[in-house]
DNA sequence: AGATCAAATGAAGAATTGCTCAATCGCGTT
DNA sequence: AACGCGATTGAGCAATTCTTCATTTGATCT
């Protein structure tokens, strides 16, 4: 019988009816509640509680011309494979929703087709967010990596292991990287780098169809250092050394090219300088990501970017 | 690009900005003029070009979806006033859980009102489990009224007297019909009918706000028939004439048309070609119910259905 | 059982959105 | 250049949606 109705759940399956006669069936709300058998405000909230959760999802198909244009430059200046830009914010220009979605949209486009892949993946918030946007479906046939190790410097796994995330929602099989970001010393790192898991991850990333990593900056407010990857002191001494960004923990200078030694020497990630020869891209937009960006696009560290328009114009106008 | 500015491409353009700031961004339609440049009224008409245009796409990830797209065409289709679709376990189509917890639900939203109200029951399997499902409350105020016969040819009472158990839970005042499903002659019928209980209740059967029932399939495994309200003969003549399903005893053929005579002129239930305003729910689900389901539909014998995706896809393939 | 607290609810009001309609604009025609 | 016609526009209003807040409900702990 199990005829105990989960709480949650089944204010979830509610919230997903809502959203569907809302948004796909144009109902108004009244007639929805009505329907549904609650009060309006009560619809309204579940409708509310379907977008926040994500239960319903928005998508564009249309090529903006402004955004296919700087695409374009884009990928003319810098030798890109792979470019989309999508409308930003100019009053939020934080806001990570867009690029997020645009993100997800690609990584289904990877995710969907059926011939068993390798994707890699590295870290970010708004590739987080991304990954939490990718429809489910059943691919046990592809595997998701990390370039990048999950621990933070206190032994806890992080809590953006888009690597988990991604491959739960579709049932591929996962391969996380159980490391720290930064290993406490060269000797640390020459040890995880000979273990057997490293070293099959080395071999997958090869074979990665595609990557994507979130861009960061080197700052007081970098993910890299408020997460706890990084310390106070291993951030100084990258900023001081001329580091204006990072990916997968690799910092690298204005030029794009990464810093010889220092923090550097201990990263533990798999190393960008040796990609696959599938598309390396990066996700990420706002005022703070276009210095990293800028550099990792001068550097060639990453043949595809997806930003906002607002992003892309600023590392053009340089 | 930069290509020539095309009339309708252009606006096309600026609908699918104004619609990904809307709804992806979740901004204000005033903000999105602003962004734009427009005047408000037209930032409104460009979100419903987006929209109409499916420039913007809306999607449900849940396993509503399916169901939903169901309810909605089994409506469409046969113009039902309610329609409940749940999710199906494809391994035991015949389960009856999910759907008896949705009708008690249901069930439920109307015993819980405050104000009285008339509920109407007819008989089944699912609609007995649904009847127990439901929260005891204590509604004195409510009727619960039966509108078909609880007695077995052989005199005992129905083992599935879904009005006592529904009045029980509820403390409802209950009027259960103390007659058979089927007389031993249209004489009997007669008498039955002039007995001052049963004027009674089909006065209140007018009013029900709802009317719960179950639909039968006509064949030896016939819930009618094995719980003994019909002879074999009677099933035999039923079958032979075309009937195809029934309902409070009620039997149909495959356009759902009441079959005149045989047996149908013995039944003593209250007539369904008479229901009151209220809704008349037909709940249940298997493969054996996919064809009296589709007649009773056809003709317009119930104005609301609950069941489960598989049955309601093998209703809508006809 | 009784008390306490958090969550959920609906009423009411504020904000936003959708729509009508008169005015304007663009554009081809006379 | 003037006219006419249809498309487009924004003002204003009605409908809908969102938010706040007081209240109730249900659950938990003593």
């Amino acid at each position: 019988m199990s005829g105990k109705p989960e709480p949650g759940d089944e204010k979830l399956d509610l919230a997903a009816r809502a959203g569907w006669l809302y948004y796909v069936g144009g109902e108004t709300q009244e007639v929805i509640a009505a329907t549904l058998g609650v009060s309006r405000p009560v619809a309204q909230r579940l409708i509310a509680l379907a977008v926040s959760k994500s239960l319903i999802k928005f998508r564009l198909d249309h090529p903006i011309a402004a955004c296919m244009e700087l695409a374009k430059r884009l990928t003319d200046r810098f030798e890109l494979s792979f470019c989309e830009i999508v409308p930003g914010d100019p009053t939020q220009p934080e806001a990570r929703v867009s690029v997020a979605v645009s993100a997800a949209t690609w990584l289904e486009h990877y995710v969907s087709q059926t011939a068993p892949l390798v994707l890699a993946l590295g870290t970010g918030r708004t590739l987080r967010t991304a990954v939490a946007q990718v429809r489910p479906l059943s691919r046990p046939q592809h595997k998701v990596i990390s370039r990048v190790g999950n621990m933070a410097r206190d032994g806890s796994a992080s809590a953006f292991d888009v690597v988990m995330r991604l491959a739960d929602g579709i049932g591929s099989k996962r391969y996380p990287m159980p490391t720290p970001v930064v290993a406490d010393s060269e000797e640390e790192r020459a040890l995880f780098q000979t273990q057997r898991s490293f070293r099959l991850l080395f071999e997958l990333a090869a074979q990665a169809k595609a990557t994507f990593v979130g861009i960061g900056e080197i700052g007081w407010n970098a993910p890299l250092h408020s997460d706890g990857f990084i310390t106070d002191q291993e951030l100084a001494e990258l900023s001081e050394r001329g580091a204006v960004g990072e990916i997968t923990g690799w910092a690298f200078d204005e030029g794009g090219r990464i810093l010889d030694g220092s923090v550097n020497a201990r990263v533990v990630s798999l190393p960008i300088t040796q990609p696959s020869d599938g598309l390396v891209i990066a996700v990420g937009n706002g005022p703070g990501k276009v210095v990293p960006i800028r550099a990792a696009l001068r550097g060639r560290l990453i043949s595809g970017l997806i930003t906002d328009d607002l992003t892309a114009q600023a590392v053009l106008d340089s």
